[in-house]
DNA sequence: GCCGTTTTCGGCCCGACTGTTTTCAGTCG
């Protein structure tokens, strides 16, 4: 079983005991647990005691826990309570509004254990009665049945980003409201974004005047569903399901609400800690003195992690990963910038199936500010991307050769091949024709319907092909569309390090290839990441700034990647060629 | 159930909003 599995049966026991009505810090123990399983790089299957137990959060009883797990499948006190309760229940949770107490008085006045039997239940009129179920309680949950049914889920950070720009710029529109600022999931870059949290300050936002400020938020023509509206604070969904939190914050806190509102929950969680080891509490209007409750800090998240003896952290490294601790030791690593990815090493043109061609590409790039590219056409394997076979490859390299002479030195062009590997690990293309590319991309896909062991065999090998310097789309996932396939990235991951084979990170916000995890796994195993953007015309060169940030979030300095400024020579670094 | 810069016992983050209440419990982030 996966760490991520493993986790979620982890999750889904904390939720139950808290339905079961158990101790609230045994629930939140496991929910530590299993977001330390999700996190963590070890895994977790064939790990040891010893290996366990140096995870934080997982104590002697988790690791117990998790080593049965690994062992049968199964968690001893999740079915005990599952037989009790049945699976149902942790559908109920996922309700808006629907928190354990509420799901443990369903089962207990009426047996409601299932979205299907709340239904039902709604329908009716067995609700009537029950302790807190009023009609307007009632209704919301119709509605929140309703919306379960029609959408649910995450964002992904482009949309999320887009409907941001787009509610920011109407509420601008608002004398008085001055700056709008996303923060949450958003901010910290994270590849999906379950609500969008928006911040607005300015003088319509001072306390006791927001009135006409809340009106002009709980106007938005976008609004499809209004959720609350408070103070300061108008919460709504918008059609496609997404939440949107909108907060209006004094210019005096405004630091204290951008920090608290970005997380992530474990972040913060850790950071309040702190200062109330130092004798400050921590809350989203201000840092205080806990003794006479005296503000020191609110304005900036700067001062507010000054006071705290931490240094102030980009938002993507605010995972609770230990970016606390190294932030109060002052030993922050220098993560990876947009600015720093000076280079593109895969698109496609009108040779395969990509808009444009060589030269317009080329010229794109300079636009971008790019030092150098590659040219990585698809080879012939897939007949439906026009590939190239072994004679058009290489007319293709005088053409691209062509084009970097014409480039005169103001942006480099090399040659390359986006290379298919076949069922049995081979490459689709001839030795003789990869040895004269400056950049082959082994690109594995999962048409084959092969098993795990069978996907990373056929992995391995394509990366023992002398010539190949890139493993292409490493886990073949197409975000919230297809399940990556199931490949070991651990071995894959340490052999290509071994080889000097780079592994590809695809910035396009549909793909972004390697998870947070596999990022920190690969920087663990010593493997470089080359990031691109896999354009297939010039309107999509440019667009790392996704991938840029995962690759913060995941902690890589602009040595982890090979394509950044200070990497002096990109084809240096890609393993010599045979 | 975890954890230790007051600790191996006794703590464990905090405020806003809602609905059903007449003072607060539950949920959320």
């Amino acid at each position: 079983m996966d760490n991520k599995a493993m986790a979620r049966l982890l999750a889904e026991t904390a939720d139950l005991i808290e339905i079961d009505g158990g101790d609230s810090f045994r629930v939140r123990s496991y929910r530590r647990a299993a977001e330390a399983a999700e996190q963590t790089t070890v895994n977790l299957s064939s790990a040891d005691t010893e290996q366990l137990l140096e995870i934080d959060g997982i104590g002697k009883s988790m690791a117990a826990k998790l080593q049965a797990i690994a062992s049968t499948g199964k968690l001893e006190q999740r079915d005990e309570l599952l037989a009790k309760y049945g699976v149902g229940v942790l559908e109920l949770l996922r309700l808006p509004g629907m928190g354990p107490k509420t799901v443990a008085l369903l089962w207990a006045a009426a047996q409601i254990g299932s979205i299907e039997l709340l239904a039902e239940a709604i329908e009716s009129g067995r609700l009537k009665g029950l302790p807190r179920m009023g009609a307007k309680q009632i209704e919301k949950l119709r509605k929140g049945v309703e919306d379960h049914r029609r959408s649910s889920g995450r964002f992904r950070i482009d949309t999320a980003d887009e409907e941001a720009r787009r509610i920011a710029a109407y509420l601008m529109q608002f004398k008085g409201i001055a700056k709008v600022t996303p923060a949450g999931s958003l901010r910290r870059g994270r590849e999906t974004v379950g609500d969008l949290d928006l911040l607005a300050t300015g003088p319509a936002c001072e306390p006791e005047r927001t009135g006409p400020a809340v009106e002009h938020v709980a106007a938005y023509p976008g609004i499809y569903n209004m959720i609350a509206k408070g103070e300061n604070k108008v919460s709504f969904n918008l059609e496609q399901g997404l939440q949107v939190d909108v907060r209006l914050l004094p210019t005096a806190s405004y630091g204290a609400a951008l920090q608290y509102f970005t997380g992530s929950k474990g972040h913060n969680v850790t950071l309040r800690q702190r200062a109330l080891k130092m004798g400050y509490t921590l809350n989203e209007w201000a840092l205080a003195r806990l003794d006479n409750g005296e503000t020191v800090a609110a304005a900036t998240e700067e001062e507010i992690y000054a006071v705290l003896g931490v240094d102030w952290m980009p938002p993507e490294m605010r995972e609770n990963l230990g970016e606390i601790e190294l932030a109060a030791a002052h030993k922050l690593p220098g993560i990876v910038a947009l600015e720093d990815i000076c280079g593109d090493v895969h698109m496609h043109t009108t040779d395969s199936d990509g808009h444009d061609s060589i030269r317009e590409m080329a010229d794109a790039a300079l636009g971008c500010g790019y030092k150098y590219i590659a040219i990585t056409d698809h080879s012939k394997f897939l007949g439906v991307t026009n590939g190239l076979d072994e004679k058009r490859a290489l007319e293709q390299i005088k053409q691209v050769q062509a084009v970097d002479r014409a480039m005169e030195g103001r942006i480099r062009v090399f040659t390359g091949i986006e290379v298919d590997v076949l069922a049995d690990g081979a490459l689709a293309l001839d030795d003789e024709v990869l040895a004269q590319l400056d950049v082959v991309i082994a690109s594995v896909h999962s048409r084959f319907e092969q098993s795990r062991e069978e996907m990373t065999a056929r992995t391995l090998r394509a990366i023992e092909n002398p010539y190949v310097r890139i493993l292409g789309h490493p886990t073949g996932r197409l975000l919230l569309r297809r399940e990556p396939f199931a490949i070991d990235m651990a071995a894959v991951a340490k052999r290509a390090a071994e080889l000097g084979v780079a592994m590809e990170h695809n910035a396009s916000p549909e793909r972004l290839d390697l998870n947070d995890r596999d990022l920190r796994l690969a920087k663990e195993l010593g493997c470089s990441i080359v990031m691109s953007s896999d354009s297939h015309s010039t309107r999509s060169l440019g667009r790392m700034g996704y991938g840029a940030r995962q690759l913060r979030r995941a902690w890589l300095t602009p040595g982890d990647v090979l394509n950044t400024r200070n990497a002096k020579d990109f084809l240096a670094g890609l393993r010599p060629r045979a």
